[in-house]
RNA sequence: GGCCCCGUGGUCAAGCGGUUAAGACAUCGCCCUUUCACGGCGGAGACAUGGGUUCGAUUCCCGUCGGGGUCACCA
């Protein structure tokens, strides 16, 4: 008796890898195309770290004119979550992020070198690990868990290293006819790889963003095959990414001490081993100390948070993009108007180490971004927020015309306005322009510098019995502000006030705080000639009387 | 603890043997003929630390300290 009748034994289904190996051709691509893939597994909310990835990987694979795909890694069927598939599915396209190849839905995917979900794969696995059986690069484990708790309690008591390997691979050395015998009587087993290395050997790896870094070889006898059948993660990423043909692993940079590991195993396999990038992941400060963005701890950590704060897309993916690499900055400044596809994303230009993540760079981001959007735009954008997630802002914007009038103040000009960064800041921002929400509130009126009651009447009547017309131009009505300021014994210019400060009670400066005042209940608003624009007469009209109360 | 990675202003970061050590966000001041925002100009603010190597180290080497990752029939 020899391998193959214990491979036969273990897996007597299983095809030829041959079988596989003519499924799955290598791809005819172009020179230098880049084939990668975002391969979570459906186990929750997509993490912002997994955006972060998909993003940097979608890109890639579009600048070398590659292939993105989408590979869920459900072999932990303990942790799968309903819905998780189609959850992360939607959320990369909520980002703009579109695969070529993987799963569209629980259980569809397109393109052919599927099936795109591991628990599909399930005899591929076996035929190969069946392979490596043949071989003798594998065998069956006898050991219960209960065993390699107890190995796992001596080798800490010894303070030696941990694991299965060498003299504590136990079931290594079964023989093949004693195997099959455990096998035909029933007992339980899993399915190791018998490596190949040696702890007192180094192997030197180049990885794309961490550059050169020399690792012992692996010496564990992994489990590849579980004992419900399905690989374990290293398994499966041998297997999936050879026979996906995949050109560039990039993944987080937690995967970087097994990637010895890995590389035995394609070397054992007979692959040829892609090359690797492994990402920083995004970090938060907790306390003084760095930690990774938790899915527990930190709301930011999910994508869908930045949906319900209504956060665009756009700004997530530029401040992402700014963080994969640091001259992304310079040139959107140099390319304010282009899409960011046109970036060139450099891997070996990302940061080693990760990096704390920011919100209020983000949020400023998101100011630019939303500042470049027309009235329309952000009124599209924010009533679909709305309709989610603020009923009463939805029912505001249902007047499409009288909202698009007020996104258009100080919109489209060469230096716009910077003031929402967020959907979920637009109520506040636009709520004291609609007369029924402003009226039917208790107004505080700051007034500021000129406060008497008399006074500020007098300003307010003034202003529309003499001076307001709504068909002025934005000079005249300027200038009459000054004329106002003027009758009244206000200094008409600032500066006139300031040299002589004597001389006049306040300045023109501060009876225009009154009006707006008056007209807003805030000291600090967008420009004021725009706003009665947008408000009209009645709506002043009506302001004014309230105020005078 | 073993192994691996990292340590430039508050944050993200260029620079990689000789620089006045970029830039962005944040912060402060001034200007933008009336607010705020935008914009412009300017200020403050950094090479973790100790030894080497060198004519010269932020850049190279070693130690220390600090941070992170990893050591599962989880990915």
């Amino acid at each position: 008796m020899d391998y193959k009748d214990l491979a036969n034994a273990i897996f007597p289904e299983a095809k030829e890898i041959t079988y596989y190996e003519e499924k799955y051709p290598e791809r005819n691509l172009k020179e230098g195309a880049i084939v990668t893939r975002f391969a979570p597994s459906p186990t929750g909310f997509v993490h912002i770290g997994g955006l972060y990835q998909s993003l940097i990987a979608r890109k890639l694979a579009n600048q070398t004119e590659g292939v993105f795909i989408l590979r869920i890694e459900d072999t932990d069927q303990k942790r799968e979550v309903e819905n998780g598939i189609t959850d992360i599915v939607q959320s990369l396209d909520r980002f703009g992020i579109d695969p070529d190849e993987g799963m569209i839905s629980e259980t569809e995917g397109k393109g052919n070198y599927g099936p795109y979900k591991q628990s599909m794969r399930k005899e591929i696995y076996q035929s190969y690990a069946k392979y490596l059986i043949e071989q003798g690069k594998a065998y069956p484990c006898f050991c219960t868990p209960e065993e390699l708790e107890e190995m796992r309690a001596k080798q800490e008591a010894a303070k030696i290293r941990p694991g299965y390997y060498g003299v504590w691979a136990k079931c290594r050395n079964i023989t093949v006819e004693e195997a099959i015998e455990k096998i035909n009587n029933g007992e339980k087993y899993i399915v190791r790889f018998k490596s190949p290395g040696r702890e007192d050997r180094k192997i030197k790896h180049h990885d794309i963003i961490k550059g050169n870094v020399d690792f012992p070889e692996n010496d564990q006898d992994i489990v590849i095959i579980k004992a419900d059948g399905l690989p374990t993660y290293h398994f499966a990423h041998a297997v999936d990414d050879h026979l996906m043909r995949t050109t560039h692993v990039i993944r987080g940079d937690e995967w970087l001490s097994s990637v010895p590991l890995h590389l035995q195993l394609f070397h054992e396999l007979g692959f040829k081993a892609p090359k690797y990038a492994h990402i920083a992941p995004i970090m938060k400060n907790d306390n003084g100390n760095k930690r990774k963005l938790s899915k527990r701890k930190d709301p930011e950590a999910a994508v869908s948070y930045y949906d319900e704060m209504g956060i665009p897309k756009e700004a997530v993916n530029e401040y992402l993009l700014n963080i994969a690499n640091s001259n992304f900055e310079n040139w959107r400044r140099a390319n304010k108007d282009k899409s960011i596809d046109e970036f060139e994303l450099q891997l070996n230009k990302m940061s080693v180490s990760g990096a704390l993540f920011d919100m209020v760079k983000l949020l400023d981001v998101g100011k630019t971004v939303i500042s470049k959007f027309t009235a329309e735009e952000v009124y599209e954008n924010a009533f679909n927020w709305a309709k989610v997630y603020d009923k009463e802002l939805e029912d505001m914007l249902q007047d499409k015309k009288y909202a698009l009038k007020i996104f258009g103040i100080e919109r489209g000009n060469k230096k716009p306005r910077k003031d929402i960064a967020k959907w979920s800041d637009v109520k506040e921002n636009i709520e004291y322009m609609y007369d029924d929400k402003f009226l039917s509130k208790e107004q505080e009126y700051p007034y500021q510098v000129i406060n008497e009651k008399e006074d500020v009447n007098k300003i307010l009547d003034l202003y529309i019995e003499k001076y307001y017309d709504e068909n002025d131009d934005k000079q005249q009505w300027f200038d009459k502000i000054k004329e106002l300021a003027g009758e009244l014994g206000y200094a008409k210019e600032v500066k006139e006030y300031k040299a002589n400060p004597d001389a006049y009670k306040a300045h023109v400066g501060d009876v225009s705080t009154v009006l707006r005042v008056a007209l807003t209940g805030r000291t600090n608003t967008p420009d004021m000639y725009e706003i009665m624009q947008v408000l009209g007469k009645e709506s002043i009209e009506k302001r004014f009387e309230v105020a005078k109360k």
